[in-house]
DNA sequence: TTTCTAAGTGTCATTTTTACACTTTCAAAT
DNA sequence: ATTTGAAAGTGTAAAAATGACACTTAGAAA
């Protein structure tokens, strides 16, 4: 094999994934830990890996996903590319990629992608160059690995503009949750704290929340009614224009 | 030069830039026009060209701008990848990507931008490999070469949804302007009718608009008063989170 | 039976939205 | 000079949405 510079090679491209969960406090994010000594400061990154030749970019992620938390069929949304030349050039950063790829030199382009996942669905395993792989709260992390703090925050903001437009946020909860569990996740992505009275008010007109008539148990104070998302009546209301959670 | 096939090869990167006008009566969209014979029934391209390796995205996207317009300093912003590994290889396409590319065959991951442009202040002119280039209107393209047509309808996407929640709309626009004409601008993005009155009164609201106090001029029929974007007022209100044009 | 904790509930004032039609001003034509 | 055509500009009332605000209730645990 021919050995190349940088500037002879083609930027290789990679997909990035931010996968978020909600623990019913706080949205938290998977992040990968490189290994303790090596690389101080940003240990963690985002999980992510070099696209095939013969896939597309959401088949990409697709698989990167599965492969990192073996869910299929998960929510997942393009974020953007980032390309920075220097986006792989700090010393830390460089060692860990001759530990990993056949081209470190090589310039690399990365497609971030937003998945939303139930914690509960997701059964933590390293993945192969991942020493182990965690939930981290999102406010809680102020440095990564690359550029993938600027990532984050970018799919931080995407998360904020989207929910506000579409009903993702059902995505982050189990089959069945509380009206408060869901006002809790909207504070914790909106970042702000949303009145009681009028968030219940707002979910429960837009109908798309059935009461399954059914109870918590075994919390010490009074149990809440437990809903699901539903999700026909959300496509029924789509029809004709209906994209407005207005938070 | 060592020849390789394209399953040897890291992908190509490119920007494709969606630069959208509007001529006072429709949203508009500069195309590159590939010659008559060779390219039936997609002639028309977006501009787009491969990055350079030591440039960001941005920077790329910024300068294929440049080279196609002569502008600098334009609203733009990126849209997302686009990487289907079939996106080049429509015959004709194949065709054109050997007449311009060194290595025609190589997968190419495109990056999109959108851009806003003052329709008055572009010279039109050929670039290197385009015969030609010119607006058209958004609304009567069906068909374009790659996969272009694909990339325009996310484009019109994006500007719909963005042109709710940011004063975006102004980059499209003369300096000086009349309300009828903001109003049609907006009609045609959101391609469906706004009320006159009700888009007039929540216009002005918004408080970003400073009235000229000066009149159209040879119009045939009763003059409107001229305004211009206020850009300090907007960048004041953005302060305590002013988002919402709510159209 | 008391205590602790979160669930659940209604009203009123203000703001925002929607629907809707006639008068005004200029240039061009007669 | 007068008429005509064409878009500019303007107000109101009813309905809907929003925002602010505090007490009662149901269950578990002590």
């Amino acid at each position: 094999m021919l050995k190349k510079n940088n500037s002879e090679l083609n930027p290789n491209v990679s997909v990035d994934c931010v996968i978020f969960g909600f623990d019913m406090e706080n949205l938290t994010v998977l992040l990968i830990d490189r290994g303790e000594n090596q690389f101080p400061g940003s240990r963690m990154a985002l999980p992510g890996n070099l696209i095939y030749n013969d896939e597309n970019l959401d088949q990409a992620a697709n698989r990167v996903l599965e492969e990192l938390t073996s869910l299929k069929n998960i929510y997942l949304e393009q974020l953007g590319a980032f390309g920075d030349p220097n986006r792989i050039s700090k010393e830390s950063d460089r060692l860990w990629l001759q530990s990993i790829r056949a081209e470190p030199e090589a310039r690399v382009i990365t497609i971030a992608y937003v998945s939303l996942v139930k914690i509960s669905d997701y059964i933590p395993h390293a993945s192969s160059f991942a020493q182990s792989a965690g939930w981290a709260s999102v406010n809680e992390i102020h440095e990564l690995a690359f550029d993938h703090y600027e990532i984050l925050t970018a799919a931080k903001e995407q998360l904020k503009r989207k929910i506000k437009i579409q009903p993702i946020g059902f995505n982050l909860l189990p089959e069945k949750f509380t009206l408060s569990q869901l006002h809790r996740l909207y504070e914790s992505i909106l970042d702000k704290p949303l009145d009681k009275r009028n968030f219940r008010r707002k979910v429960q007109k837009l109908g798309i929340l059935t009461n399954l008539k059914e109870k918590q148990r075994g919390v010490p104070h009074k149990p809440s009614e437990l809903y699901k998302f539903n999700e026909e009546r959300y496509l029924e209301l789509s029809q004709d224009g209906f994209d407005n959670f207005g938070f």
